[in-house]
DNA sequence: CCAATAATTGAACATTGTTCATTTTATGCT
DNA sequence: AGCATAAAATGAACAATGTTCAATTATTGG
């Protein structure tokens, strides 16, 4: 057998492991988005992947495993979501309004899987992985870069906690909406809010400078 | 058996069975606030509370019964807490700078009980009870209160809205800080930045105006 | 085709919350 | 005091769930 064979066997284990995996991190994404993290139980995800319960060990090393995978999807898409339509903006307040809408929009249209990214605790206390805490931070960076970019005249540091107070204001407001123990308002009456704050923290800002 | 004999052993009677309750949610409000809702289990409390494990079910109807129990009392402690210092504070800014760092204070000091609250999901996503989402609202309403008492001039349901979205904001930098996720900044740090963000905010509302 | 290796399986285990028949205790009446 | 009734407490048993692992099945290389 020449070394071209080789690869396709070594190809074909993979893409098996990895069609493996890909069934069950779907199976797991789909049940989360449909019911949240509080309906999740690994017998139906191995269900859905038509799979055996211990596959879904034999591919991920647990459900928290699982579930940080999805939330990485998660937070991959909500970087994209949230940062697209910002190339043009060449206002910075204008530029910050628009994050916290589309940050919006996204948690509306993602309630389950953005609960599961903010809401999830791991199993018996263990510790989250590296891995998982650097893409949060290179997302939150992501994020912020196009702001970053519009006020060049501040100092990095500076514009990184300015921006990320900023952030963690806008998704306490929509956290506080959006849970059920709390009064809600009307999606569109949360934007109208939204906006409203924003720009009066930056007109805040500009007092100050 | 005269009537004060039947009210005694009456009294008795209650008096034991709410000896019992205060015993398993002392218990319960232990283990919360030591180890947090995650190593929240029925039987370390009932061994704490020095009960059996049937008898936890015979003082509260399920762990989501009891847990809300417990938060009903953290809500109390937190606007105990929150609202204090607040009664001779004229300025409306300062007022609510020092809203949002007895906030902050309350959420270090009382870290897994403040988490325990907003961290809280029913299971089976049963519905929150009525007499808890009332309690909240109440909690709220008591915290902004001398704040609408500040600025007698603003229109009731807009002070409501105004404060209510300050709060979730501020809510947000704490709960996005504490998060062991995302980088955290140390506590007085975090006390500077949040003084500046209310004040910020602040001095953009009075632009507005 | 066979031996060796890898992957898959699902029964079994441990840990939970919750229930309920049984036992224990308290109560009220004579 | 003693007895009958009611209330309360108990913990064994159940169901649901995450996780493991010995046994089985499939794959691979020669």
């Amino acid at each position: 057998m020449n070394n071209v064979q080789l690869l396709v066997k070594v190809m074909k284990q993979d893409e098996k492991r990895s069609l493996l995996k890909q069934n069950v991190f779907d199976a797991a994404y789909k049940r989360i988005e449909q019911d949240g993290l509080v309906g999740l139980r690994a017998r139906d995800i191995a269900k859905d992947a038509g799979c055996s319960l211990g596959s879904l060990y034999n591919a991920y090393q647990d459900l928290d495993d699982l579930i940080l995978n999805v939330n990485s999807r998660v937070l991959e898409m909500l970087k994209e979501t949230i940062s697209s339509n910002m190339e043009d903006e060449e206002n910075a307040e204008a530029a910050l309004v628009r994050l916290a809408v589309n940050y919006m929009n996204f948690a509306y249209e993602n309630y389950n899987l953005w609960s599961s990214v903010f809401g999830h605790t791991m199993q018996d206390n263990a510790a989250i992985p590296d891995w998982y805490t650097e893409q949060t931070n290179a997302t939150f960076l992501a994020v912020i870069s196009p702001l970053l970019k519009l006020r060049p005249e501040l100092d990095e540091a500076e514009a990184f906690i300015l921006v990320r107070t900023l952030f963690s204001a806008v998704h306490g407001i929509i956290t506080i909406n959006l849970q059920e123990r709390f009064i809600s308002i009307p999606k569109d009456m949360l934007q109208i809010q939204l906006i409203e704050f924003v720009q009066t923290y930056a007109k805040g800002l500009q007092i100050k400078v």
